[in-house]
RNA sequence: GGUCUGGUAGUUCAGCUGGUUAGAAUACAUGCCUGUCACGCAUGGGGUCGCGGGUUCGAGUCCCGUCCAGACCGCCA
């Protein structure tokens, strides 16, 4: 036996028993005659006494030669400390040791294994098992745990059934990269890794399973980012016999049933909006509604006064905010470069201070009466001490621009409250979206996605117009769910591979099973997933969501630790060509 | 594929317009320390300034190339 407790337990109400303690040695702190050691495990860290006077002095001696992260075996009492650690939850107590039995020894690690590490993002991926004994990355892996397993306890009590989909399925050239792997029975024949389970959920509704539920690594060979990873986990739900609003509500209990599971307060009941209505007001189709800053557009109350920048934009758009109007000119010029930034790219800051009513300035006086101002500001419905940022240009790249700053401008000022909790479902999306550069059609969603019944007439004459029963559940500024409702029928799913320029060839060599299976009393159905580890970090405030997977993936695809991917051996390599 | 930022001690970083023997903190080692908990004090060891080339009397510093890392754009149905 090698404990009879853990690191974690114990207070002054063991005051006086003999324990038996292993963990790792996390700090040795030394007085001579005294040395203490804390001793960490799993459930937390327990202080260890060694006393030339109490303690034997072989025990002293070894204790003396012990270094970090050592694990070690300890007898001894818990007794009462002369002064409380009011940190940590055995701060009254300490264990005054008998015994201590080394079970291995450590070289010194590379960086401190303190919540505050030195240790940089290279150093802590690259020797991960000694990151995940730091507290911080072993409280987002329990964190993830509890996560999963509350997601399981709701979908299960609702009734939906945990049914595994195969990972080595067929590429298919739509959509993200597909990772592949080459099968040796078949030479130059490949299997993909799926991007998600998407049609195999589908063919699972049409075999009658009726809720469908798994939490499911998927994988996408695209460019990563912090909150990217080529395998990720998604939380993958399909229903049937249900619209788009059954879909909504069902979803928003899971998330409702997590806030309070992990006591997060929330502070609307789930607005809609729609995917049109988000880009206008935020600039963003996932918009952080933690700050009721909004976009105004002012296109027309500001064009035909000859001042350029305005006459010759198809867009203008201002943010209104309170508070600023005496924010110094440097940093108006500090958010100015800011925008200006290559990764942003906008031309450039217009700006009005209303510091009250006879005190209105603006960037562009030359151009603009203080009438013209006044009957601006009045337009918008600001109060004295307002700073209107203004931006102008193309729609698309203005109001995303816009968003931008908005953004910026809620975590430079304070305006984003950290404390709340901000979903919202984005709805109407866009069935298709043209490419210019291919010249063609493409789903915004997935193939899969059903056209809003209003507008299946427009398929044929205006497909651009054509709105998908599809959803995107946001949570403060970041997307953490989408889904739709599927075609179950045979002849509109057609008709979409059509509009798609998908030959028949194509179609049918690609998702040939799944046309057949239209054709076999498909019910209606419809799905959602959200990625799992995003929405850990999200919940967590948390913009990186490597921190919450055990054995993340750099930058570039690689996996430092284990230096993945590596070239094959020649062998390996011939079991894949042709014989 | 692209843009930006960075690469100097085990680690995190400083090192100005090129100019003595490249520094700090921390970690590590040794010693001291009668209650520490970010303990303290003293001493010490520790450097291919990512790599290659160039400019120069002289390069950590400037230029070119390259590799690596991070953030972002494209991409992610």
């Amino acid at each position: 036996m090698y404990r009879t407790n853990n690191c974690g337990e114990l207070n002054s109400s063991f005051v006086d028993q003999e324990v038996k303690l292993s963990g790792w040695v996390n700090k040795i702190r030394t007085k001579g005659f005294i040395i203490w050691i804390d001793l960490r495990d799993r459930y937390g860290i327990t202080q260890l006494v060694f006393d030339k006077e109490r303690t034997d002095t072989s025990v002293f001696e070894a204790a003396n030669k012990l270094g970090r992260e050592f694990v070690i075996e300890v007898d001894g009492k818990v007794i009462k400390r002369k002064d409380f650690n009011k940190n940590i939850s055995t701060g009254e107590i300490e264990i005054l040791v008998s015994n201590l039995k080394i079970l291995n020894s450590s070289i010194t690690p590379p960086f401190t294994l303190e919540d505050q590490t030195d240790g940089g993002d290279e150093l802590r991926m690259k020797f991960r098992y000694l990151d995940l004994r730091r507290e911080p990355i072993k409280a987002n892996l329990i964190f993830r745990n509890k996560l999963s397993l509350e997601v399981r306890n709701y979908l299960s009590d609702n009734g939906f059934l945990d049914i595994e989909t195969p990972y080595l399925i067929k590429s298919t050239p739509e959509g993200a990269r597909d990772f592949v792997v080459p099968s040796r029975m078949h030479p130059e024949h490949y299997y993909a890794l799926p991007q998600s389970p998407q049609i195999f959920k589908q063919l699972i509704m049409i075999g009658g399973l009726d809720k469908y539920y798994q939490i499911v690594k998927c994988f996408r060979d695209e460019d990563l980012r912090a909150d990217r990873q080529p395998e990720f986990t998604q939380i993958d739900c399909e229903m049937s016999f249900v619209n788009e609003s059954d879909v909504l509500k069902q979803f928003e209990g899971l998330i409702l049933h997590l806030l309070k599971k992990f006591g997060k307060p929330v502070n609307n009941s789930f607005p809609k909006l729609t995917y049109k209505d988000a880009l206008e007001n935020y600039g963003s189709d996932k918009p952080d509604l933690r700050f009721d800053i909004k976009i105004n557009e002012i296109t027309d109350t500001v064009k035909g006064k000859n001042f350029n920048i305005f006459d010759n934009a198809e867009y203008i758009g201002c943010l209104v905010l309170p508070e600023k109007a005496e924010l110094s000119r440097k940093e108006i010029d500090n958010l100015t470069e800011w925008v200006k930034r290559p990764q942003i790219g906008a031309n450039g800051i217009l700006w009005i201070k209303n510091s009250g009513d006879n005190s209105i300035k603006s960037s562009f006086d030359k151009f603009f009466t203080s009438d013209d101002l006044k009957s601006l500001i009045k337009n918008l419905g600001s109060k004295s001490g307002d700073l209107i940022l203004i931006m102008a240009g193309t729609k698309k790249e203005t109001l995303e621009h816009l968003g931008t700053l908005r953004l910026e401008i809620g975590k430079r000022y304070d305006y984003i409250n950290y404390d709340l909790f901000c979903p919202a479902w984005i709805t109407a999306f866009p069935l298709f979206e043209y490419d210019d550069e291919e010249k063609k059609f493409k789903s915004t969603h997935h193939p899969f996605t059903s056209p809003n019944e209003e507008s299946l007439e427009l398929l044929n004459s205006n497909p651009e117009n054509v709105i998908a029963n599809a959803y995107d559940l946001v949570l403060n500024g970041n997307e953490i769910g989408g889904g739709s409702i599927r075609i179950h029928d045979y002849n509109i799913q057609m008709k979409i591979f059509e509009i798609l320029g998908m030959s028949k060839k194509e179609y049918e060599s690609q998702f040939g099973f799944l046309i057949e299976a239209l054709k076999y009393g498909a019910p209606p159905h419809g799905g959602i997933a959200f990625g799992l580890d995003r929405l850990a970090a999200v919940l967590n405030n948390k913009d990186v969501i490597r921190d919450f997977i055990a054995f993340p993936k750099n930058n570039s695809g690689k996996d430092l630790m284990i230096d993945a991917p590596a070239r094959l051996t020649k062998d390996q390599l011939k079991d894949m060509t042709k014989k």
